[in-house]
DNA sequence: CGCGTTTGACCAGCGC
DNA sequence: GCGCTGGTCAAACGCG
């Protein structure tokens, strides 16, 4: 292209096109692009132009005129196109400037939404289906503990303080994000934490390979030597309305067992995570006796190796409420000046660490409990009831809608049902992103954090006056929104990232090479989701 | 034939 | 020690 052009034109535009081209270096390859096909259009014309010239030599005169005018034309167009170009780069600069206010003001969203749900007072809701004692987990806390309400704004100031100078945003909770480390899908199975695991499972003390059934007896000693106390382990244990046989959670599971157990005549199955082979994790699948139509899904262990982002979604759920037990349990040992926690009430929450897993931010989620009996520590997310939409409790309309459930047409559990929401940009819910579901899972409402974000949506977006918005004012009213309310830039903040995240870790880096924020929340996650991560210090 | 499921046997923990 | 129960193993079986 370039060759063609200067094969054409004269020194004086072959130096104008190098001092735009110059201009534009800092532009993005987008411009870039469009400058060059500028560039072309205007080359072919004076090939077209110089072709001419030698045909009739005698119009030497008129037809320079004609090529002064043509270049100021183009000197023209170039300003004009320069000044689009200053223009674009103010809008660059103008999302990059909110994009760090996001960034920043994340923290403080997260902050709000632990005091917004204290308030949230839980029903006490038992779990009728499983014979151990549980403790309401009573997701809110009492008005009586402003002493820990006064500590944990300490400890998210603090954080925030850590945060902002480290420069880094790490989510945490016991599913650790490893940030810095990005697997494309080749690496995938073979990332790195696993990879440790891996070359260690292999082989017993006196470096003898070990057949795959002693690996994975080692590996349960192991994981027993890493939490003193066996019968401490957490369960988690999810209740979801599903027809299918079992849920698919996004791990791959076999059978290993099946049996009838006592006061349930529905047999209890028994899955072994076999993503990795040496992954220890298993699950327990029985319906409620009171309502087949419920699905008791029992988790336990740790995964060793890195999950789909869809099988992140219920590990990120589960290894949260095994986080909440797990700490619960063991906050009061914790050096520091933990609040005393007198019991399994006072946990009050998921926690969803941000950058240090040691001092908790919680999100709080309802319908859950604890068992706390001696058997190993039991919490159960019961997402059957509809009580858990007080999670939403300024928009009635949304009760039903966000339930979750799961989909057994689609394989999906989910936290929420933005296919109903008319109010959300179509994109949204079932544009692009539900194209790659099966893939990356990229529904948008199916992380805690996105449970977040939608609350928001719902609260600042349907909440106000213009209800019968019609669809083509969604995005005006979204625009309005976003900009408008802090609160809700920085819950769209977090939505963003999840997309980046999940879209390629190239974007991501990117842009958090370019924007310096280092939001690292890339995808695939290279995931451990350990459930009881304060047992393993 | 390979892989996943089924199912009876076996084992360990717990209570009496 | 014995029985009960939950959890796991592994051979048999079925399916694609």
């Amino acid at each position: 292209m370039e060759v063609a052009f200067r094969k054409s034109i004269n020194g004086g535009l072959v130096k104008e096109e190098k001092r735009n081209k110059l201009a534009y270096q800092s532009s993005s390859d987008e411009e870039g692009f469009v400058e060059d096909s500028n560039v072309l259009k205007v080359g072919k014309e004076r090939e077209v132009h110089e072709d001419d010239n030698s045909k009739y030599p005698q119009q030497e005169d008129i037809d320079s005129d004609k090529e002064d005018d043509q270049l100021q034309s183009v000197k023209a167009d170039m300003k004009e196109v320069m000044k689009e170009n200053q223009r674009l780069k103010m809008h660059l600069d103008r999302i990059m400037k909110d994009y760090r206010n996001l960034q920043l003001q994340f923290h403080d969203i997260v902050q709000r939404n632990a005091e917004k749900s204290n308030s949230i007072i839980d029903t006490d809701r038992h779990n009728e289906c499983n014979e151990a004692e549980f403790v309401s987990l009573s997701l809110g806390r009492s008005s009586s503990d402003t002493k820990k309400e006064e500590y944990l704004s300490k400890i998210l100031s603090k954080d925030k303080a850590e945060e902002e100078n480290k420069g880094g945003l790490t989510l945490g909770l016991d599913c650790k994000f490893d940030l810095c480390v990005k697997t494309t899908p080749t690496e995938f199975s073979t990332a790195n934490l696993s990879e440790e695991n891996r070359s260690e499972e292999v082989k017993d003390e006196n470096g003898e390979t070990l057949p795959p059934h002693k690996i994975l007896k080692t590996m349960r000693n192991g994981e027993d030597d890493t939490q003193p106390n066996p019968s401490k382990r957490a369960k988690v244990s999810v209740r979801v309305r599903c027809d299918a046989p079992t849920m698919n959670d996004g791990c791959q599971w076999r059978k290993y067992g099946q049996k009838i157990a006592k006061g349930n005549p529905c047999p209890r199955a028994y899955y072994r995570c076999t993503v990795a082979p040496s992954c220890p994790v298993r699950k327990q699948v029985q319906r409620c006796i009171e309502d087949m139509s419920i699905l008791i899904t029992t988790y336990e262990g740790t995964h060793n190796h890195p999950l789909s982002l869809s099988a992140t979604s219920m590990a990120f759920t589960t290894s949260a409420a095994a986080s909440m037990l797990l700490s619960g349990s063991s906050s009061s040992s914790e050096s520091g000046p933990n609040p005393p926690a007198t019991d399994a009430t006072n946990i009050n929450g998921l926690n969803f660490y941000l950058s240090d897993s040691s001092k908790p931010k919680p999100f709080y989620l309802q319908n859950s409990s604890i068992s706390s009996s001696s058997s190993p520590p039991t919490i159960t997310l019961d997402l059957t009831s509809s009580s858990f939409t007080s999670l939403f409790p300024h928009h009635n309309r949304m009760s039903s809608n966000y339930l979750p459930r799961y989909n057994s047409s689609t394989n999906i559990l989910n936290f929420s049902s933005l296919e109903s929401n008319p109010l959300l940009p179509m994109s949204w819910s079932n544009g692009a992103y539900n194209k790659n579901q099966e893939i990356s899972s990229l529904n948008f409402a199916r992380r805690p954090q996105d449970i977040l974000f939608q609350s928001y949506l719902q609260n600042n977006i349907s909440a106000k006056p213009t209800q019968s918005l019609l669809p083509q004012d969604t995005i005006a009213a979204a625009t309005k929104a976003i900009t408008s309310d802090p609160n809700f830039q920085s819950a769209l903040a977090v939505a963003l990232a999840s997309i980046i995240g999940s879209g390629s870790g190239n974007h991501a880096g990117g842009i958090e090479e370019k924007s310096g924020l280092n939001l690292k929340v890339t995808e695939p996650f290279p995931v451990l989701c350990s459930f009881p991560s304060t047992s393993k210090k």
